[in-house]
RNA sequence: UGGCGAGUGGCCUAACGGUAAGGCACCUGACUCUGGAUCAGGGGAUUGAAGGUUCGAAUCCUUCCUCGCCAGCCA
């Protein structure tokens, strides 16, 4: 090979990234691959998650940084577990996080025949043998940490008898865990991976994509090395769990008539405090109704994110910025935060919105006139343009922009003081209207004309500029606030996860008041409420019934400045 | 107690024997028609511990400590 067809294409990653670019670098580099080839491998048994999002960033952004490509496969060996649903919907979110398989699409089970025929050239020299004990029966032959495994009586079986019972497993005469296929390797091993390993069992049971052609399945640790090999897999990149099994997958390599040497390299899975990243786990807040399903705004599922509106590219530059590397780490939710509030302050529309209405009079404003105030889109972003804001004598603002006996550093309105309503006029509180209860219901305001558009022509400042939003003129929208699934930073740390599911992960305005454009807003599009956060139109909208998520509050220092009161 | 892996400010990550860097978080200040954004600045690490090698160690050696993973016919 010549130096030429060993140096990485134009546009390579540079050499020093984190570790595993580093590894693919110097193999390119040495000429050991003339293209590396990667792959993202899910079984099919539940939906993706943020923590999904870190490997698959990995996996695919290593191929593309490298010129190299990277495959999507199903490990679909267990049909017990297994949906045509969760096929189509992995494929549909690495689709929507910007990443592309080419074509090369693959599944376990495209490889079922090759992998028999392996285990049956596995028992012709020796090395495999059915195994006539109970599941719990191998246990109990399996040993222990410290202590040596046993054989089963049946390791020794001829080679013809081994064929023939295999065989038979394959045709179907023997119900669910009768016998296993296991490997003999080595009963004494340290490494409990290493003591027979079961290959095959017995599953009378419909698979996805095979139907009823087989019976008998391969064990993930049989069929997952052996297909990298089949595809030509060079940098088999896994978390750091599979580790352990390394020299299993490598014994198999090493045994088998195999196409090709893959080299796996192990990182540290993401974890996320206030989350859980456990598909058993997923599946039964999902199951039993603690979420309203897997794309539930609170989930921590790509489909969750996305539905709460979290953009993809958010989801990236997150995992982007946590690295990769082989100690255990908890990222701080507020990582998280960053990066998505990073993206959509740069990319979100800004838009009127009142959550918790509070009627505003403007006593001296003409009854039944009708302004168009001029309103910026993005203040970070020109390009986004304006758009008109009919403004009239009845408005809501927030109710919490008001408060009848403002403390120290509260900025906003107050009997008697003075606020920019914003892109539209100076007004004055001159009267608090109550009802019985002693409720406050209304204010009753005065304005300054010479401030249209939100300067006053003697330099006036005020200290707070509040959103608003023609009464005569709004819409009425649900707005769902969302929380942490959560209440502590390490779910299930106190012994009982369940216990430590957050009551108030969600809070439901009814009453809110928005821009009537808001209404007909595109699905996947998230804008920012001006103060408050960013939201998007959820799917349970109908016409006339438009729900809002809150994606995320912006940051919020007076909010910190009142927790910290609360607390000294 | 067996094997494998990992320990760097609150949370991540970098440093490839040459004197601890960056992001998030936190705290100031400036600016601001979002208490947002932005800008400027700041505090905070005897690199798990103890020895050793070296002119020089987060990096190399030894011992110890702590944490994670492995005893599915799950992946």
């Amino acid at each position: 090979m010549t130096t030429e067809t060993s140096t990485p294409p134009a546009g390579a990653a540079p050499e020093r990234g984190d570790f595993i670019r580093e590894i693919v670098a110097a193999d390119l580099r040495d000429g050991k691959h003339k293209t590396i080839v990667t792959r993202f491998p899910p079984e099919p048994n539940g939906y993706l998650h943020i923590g999904h999002v870190k490997a698959i960033s990995i996996n695919f952004g290593i191929a593309r940084d490298f010129g190299g490509r990277c495959h999507l496969r199903f490990d679909d060996t267990n049909p017990t577990k297994e949906e045509q649903e969760y096929i189509d919907h992995i494929q549909e979110d690495i689709h929507w996080l910007g990443f592309d398989w080419g074509g090369h699409l693959y599944y376990a089970s495209d490889y079922f025949e090759q992998l028999y025929q392996w285990a049956v050239y596995l028992i012709k020299a020796g090395k495999a043998y059915v195994d006539d004990l109970t599941a719990d029966e191998i246990r109990e032959h399996r040993g222990t940490l410290t202590e040596p495994g046993r054989h089963s009586p049946f390791r020794d079986r001829s080679i013809e008898e081994n064929l023939d019972l295999f065989e038979r497993m394959r045709a179907g005469e023997f119900p669910d865990g009768a016998r296993v296929l296991r490997a003999r390797i080595d009963m004494s091993s340290p490494n409990i991976n290493l003591r027979d390993p079961v290959l095959y069992r017995i599953l009378h049971a419909d698979h996805p994509r095979t139907g009823d052609a087989w019976c008998i399945y391969p064990m993930y640790d049989f069929a997952h090395g052996q297909s990298d090999a089949i595809e030509g897999i060079t940098h088999s990149l896994c978390s750091l769990e599979f580790e352990i099994h390394r020299p299993l997958y490598d014994w198999f390599i090493e045994n088998l008539p195999v196409p090709a040497r893959p080299r796996q390299i192990e990182f540290a899975r993401l974890n996320v405090t206030y989350t859980v990243l456990s598909k058993r786990v997923l599946l039964r807040l999902v199951n039993d109704g603690f979420v309203r399903g897997w794309n539930d705004p609170r989930m921590p599922t790509i489909a969750g994110m996305r539905r709460r509106g979290f953009p993809a590219e958010g989801l990236r530059d997150f995992v982007a910025g946590v690295g990769v590397a082989k100690a255990d780490n908890v990222i701080e939710f507020g990582q998280l935060e960053h990066a998505v509030r990073d993206v959509l302050n740069r990319t979100a529309l800004r838009r009127f919105a009142v959550l918790d209405p509070l009627k505003v009079v403007i006593e001296n404003y003409p009854e039944g006139q009708v302004e168009e105030m001029e309103v910026v889109n993005n203040p970070e972003d020109p390009s986004a343009g304006t758009r008109k804001v009919p403004f009239r004598r009845e408005l809501w603002i927030e109710r919490e922009d008001f408060m009848e006996e403002p403390p120290a550093k509260f900025f906003r309105l107050a009997p008697g003081r003075e606020v920019r309503l914003r892109s539209a006029y100076f007004v004055t509180c001159t009267r608090v209207v109550k009802d019985a209860a002693g409720e406050v219901v209304e204010l009753r305001c005065t304005y300054d004309p010479a401030t249209r558009g939100g300067d006053s022509p003697d330099g006036r400042k005020p200290k707070a500029t509040l959103h608003w939003i023609s009464a005569a003129h709004a819409t009425t929208a649900e707005v769902r606030l969302y929380d942490h699934l959560f209440t502590r930073p390490d779910p299930g740390a106190g012994g009982d996860l369940f216990a430590d599911l957050n009551p108030n992960s969600e809070t439901v305005l009814p009453g809110c008041q928005v821009e009537p454009t808001l209404a007909d807003m595109p699905a996947g599009e998230t804008v920012q409420f001006e103060r408050l956060g960013y939201f998007c139109l959820d799917s349970d909208s109908t016409p006339g019934h438009p729900v809002f998520n809150r994606t995320l509050t912006l940051k919020d220092t007076w909010a910190k400045l009142q927790a910290q009161g609360r607390q000294g």
